[in-house]
DNA sequence: TGTACATCAGTGAACGCGCGTTCACTGATGTAC
DNA sequence: TGTACATCAGTGAACGCGCGTTCACTGATGTAC
């Protein structure tokens, strides 16, 4: 059954990005290695040619993950005709039911901070990575010097996470409070 | 071994304050009742005189977090010399290093939003009105009419809570990162 | 007020069950000659 | 270039282990008379 040297990454990439997507969507200990290898099209015994465990699968999903996440804010930005206004709809988006219910994962900086928080130092610098990303990418649309635009795309990144997993963790028992979390939040951050 | 309906009841909520700290250092997902049990000074087995089931628990244990931390944002903002004063001093507390670094479980809002996420409608109602405790002191310190006040008051919180999360994801992976968050979240917030 | 019995909080062992990981095996690919 | 053998991705069963929950039992408290 050995397969071609091509096939095998090609195997090792399609588990690492359902990996990514799974992890997102219900958390990294609400997903066992037989999850991910079963939705991957597998057997879950061959999960330890490919990764020497789950941690390093974790670790190597959450940079999958805020890689495209990144790649997708910028994308989003730059579509806008002027610079306000690409970071207005991105935020829109951002800050939008859709994203709050995503079935493909959404922002990984709000799906995963509390797993990150209880990971080990790969997974914590792989997170680390991807927030810079963000922030970098936020900075260059704020006014001011450096450290100011800096300061204040730590502000909003926070704000836009903080105001998703709120909106998140109140959808199923306070639905309006949950709605008006994301509209307010919306509102005060594109002035 | 029968005890007194007062002994009985100073139990039940031991176990219940136990729960609400190791539930939010460590997630709700990595805390068993046999910890919970023990840590309360119990063997696991009476669990279920107390308590349906763990949810219950869970329910029981974010309403108690979130009782207790209200209550300390509002004595810390009412500490305050100006009303300003108070709320800026607390937002220093909250955006600490000590705050994310704690060990007796600090802001339910940061610990556990994502487990509450995951969880069902009795979890989510009991966060949702935690969140809506915390927005009424908060949006009583802004200015504005009340609609404008709320949408300040929803910002700032989550700005708060992605900041402290943030800042809680990364600091084993990127130490100085974790730090400026917090640095930064805390000068623009105080504005 | 005393007394006999029912109640029930706590104990500790046990129950299924599912997890991360390991292992012997298979057989097509890769490679040394 | 052809061939014989080593490699290794994937399979499926098995391994410890720990979890939430259940259960028979204990014995002091609560209560009906």
């Amino acid at each position: 059954m050995r397969l071609t040297k091509e096939k095998v990454e090609e195997n090792r990439v399609r588990i690492v990005e359902t990996a990514s997507r799974m992890f997102r969507l219900r958390g990294m200990e609400n997903v066992t290695v037989a999850d991910v290898m079963k939705e991957s099209g597998f057997t879950h015994g061959g999960f330890y040619n490919h990764f020497e465990s789950k941690e390093q699968l974790a670790t190597e999903a959450i940079a999958c993950s805020f890689h495209e996440a990144a790649n997708f804010l910028a994308e989003q930005i730059a579509s806008g005709s002027k610079k306000q206004k690409g970071l207005e709809s991105a935020l829109a988006n951002y800050l939008s039911p859709a994203h709050r219910d995503t079935e493909s994962g959404g922002c990984p900086a709000v799906a995963l901070p509390v797993d990150a928080a209880r990971n080990g130092t790969d997974v914590q610098t792989a997170f680390a990575e991807g927030v810079e990303a963000y922030l970098d990418i936020l900075a260059a649309q704020m006014s001011g010097n450096k450290q100011e635009a800096r300061q204040q795309a730590i502000a909003l990144l926070s704000g836009m996470v903080g105001a998703v997993l709120l909106s998140r963790a109140v959808k199923n028992g306070a639905a309006e409070l949950s709605n008006e979390l994301l509209r307010a939040a919306q509102k005060q951050f594109c002035r």
